[in-house]
DNA sequence: TCTTCTTTGACTTTCGAAAGTTGAGGGGCC
DNA sequence: GGCCCCTCAACTTTCGAAAGTCAAAGAAGA
């Protein structure tokens, strides 16, 4: 059966395609591949099992989202990266992210502080592993991590700054990844979550959102610090 | 000959899907596919008279851009407006873009200077011609604003406010082109343009920004006020 | 008459093959 | 020996058909 194949589901309500592009953008993310390298469509057809077709639509998607770039008639590549381009996506995401907190901070509900409570607590339980399991479930972590920093701006009233942010905050994390293979391990920053999660309970706009903005910025200084591919090159200006 | 088809071009370098999309994002900031309104594959193929991969590929990217919107196994639909979603586009691209024109006006060199004199003086000849033909050629008249704008915020440093800022600027025309419906004609600012190359020339950066703020957020002002579908309702605060 | 089940038709989604392009390597000419 | 052209293989891009799904219309029962 589903010979030709159609409409095919995965879990739940996933397309195929949906699936694949999510699947891939993961790859990404993670450094599966190198950054400037070619996505052919060969090979990206045997690692997710599906046609052209299908793999086009789901680089077609990420195109737009900045991860993986296209020259007519030499298909696509993933995306390069650089010291200039970090500072530059960390500024605007920093920004982003500040706003939209005192925003969300100061409208959220009872449901927006109890899904911040919520995913406050899931976060610390894989924190508190033993490191070998910790490794191990890295991938289960990125998603915590992501969904707490996503919960204390959810009840920001903009959902454009939202949009913008989400497709930022996967561009932070790609260099965040990138530079944890030069790294002993991440320096996971339980306090500076918890205080976070506090002052947001608080509802001290201001407060979360210098605090937000304190460790978003170290959080890109230690990306430029370890990662050798970051560091300033000699004739070039830092950041001015 | 070109019997099944394959990377047959039209122009220079464009590929058929950027072309089809190109014009399918022309279409919708037109107002020529009613907001909310289906765009079923049958009636697009006809339209743009190709496959339907490759308008699968031109509506995922415009997906990402937010034009139109998508629900698993009920195809896509042109993304809704409202007068909510305006305020917020609104909100970002004008903070956007004061942010990038005043980047700019700091670091603009020579050619920089040269694009803006350049497509100002397009965009004055256009708005000079008679009645009729400025109507007849007003895709024209698009272009060349854009062009303008653009070319006073070219010099942004910055790649990532200019990439989000080119997504909203597409979001604004279609709410302009929406509302220029309901309007006798559009209200060319010949006068406030002018005044924002001269500032630009000058290198008062602020004075840029404040200009151009205002002059955003005056052409949202019309918007609202002239299409019916963006008043205010009667029990909903303005935008406090 | 209203509800529910069934059927059917239109539609979305996926696939693999066909057509055309790019760029590198080998052979010929200056 | 160096430069240019031609050929060819690998690749990208496009297409149309096949498979599966959704929802509306019609029929049967209460």
């Amino acid at each position: 059966m589903n010979g030709v194949g159609a409409t095919k589901r995965l879990a739940d309500t996933t397309l195929i395609s949906q699936a694949v592009q999510s699947r891939l953008k993961s790859d990404i993310l993670d450094g599966q591949f190198t950054p400037g390298s070619k996505l052919g469509t060969a090979m990206l057809q045997e690692r997710y099992d599906s046609s052209v077709g299908t793999l086009r639509e789901a680089l077609s998607h990420l195109l737009s989202e900045g991860l993986v770039e296209m020259s007519a008639g030499r298909g696509y590549r993933v995306a390069p990266v650089s010291r200039a381009d970090l500072l530059d996506v960390s500024a605007l995401y920093i920004e982003l992210e500040e706003r939209a907190v005192v925003d969300s901070v100061r409208h959220g509900d009872a449901e927006w502080e109890t899904e911040i409570v919520a995913s406050f607590h899931r976060l610390s339980r894989i924190e508190a592993l033993p490191r070998e399991e910790r490794i191990r479930r890295s991938s289960e972590w990125l998603a915590c991590h992501r969904a707490f920093h996503l919960a204390l701006v959810a009840a920001c009233r903009s959902r454009w700054v939202l949009r913008v942010r989400a497709g930022l905050y996967d561009h932070m994390e790609r260099y965040r990844l990138i530079s944890q293979k030069h790294r002993p391990l991440s320096i996971h920053k339980r306090r500076e979550h918890e205080l976070l999660r506090d002052a947001a309970l608080g509802r001290q706009a201001e407060e979360v959102g210098t605090l937000l903005r304190r460790h978003l910025a170290e959080t890109t200084d230690t990306v430029l610090r370890y990662a050798p591919q970051f560091m300033p090159e000699p004739g070039e200006p830092g950041s001015d």
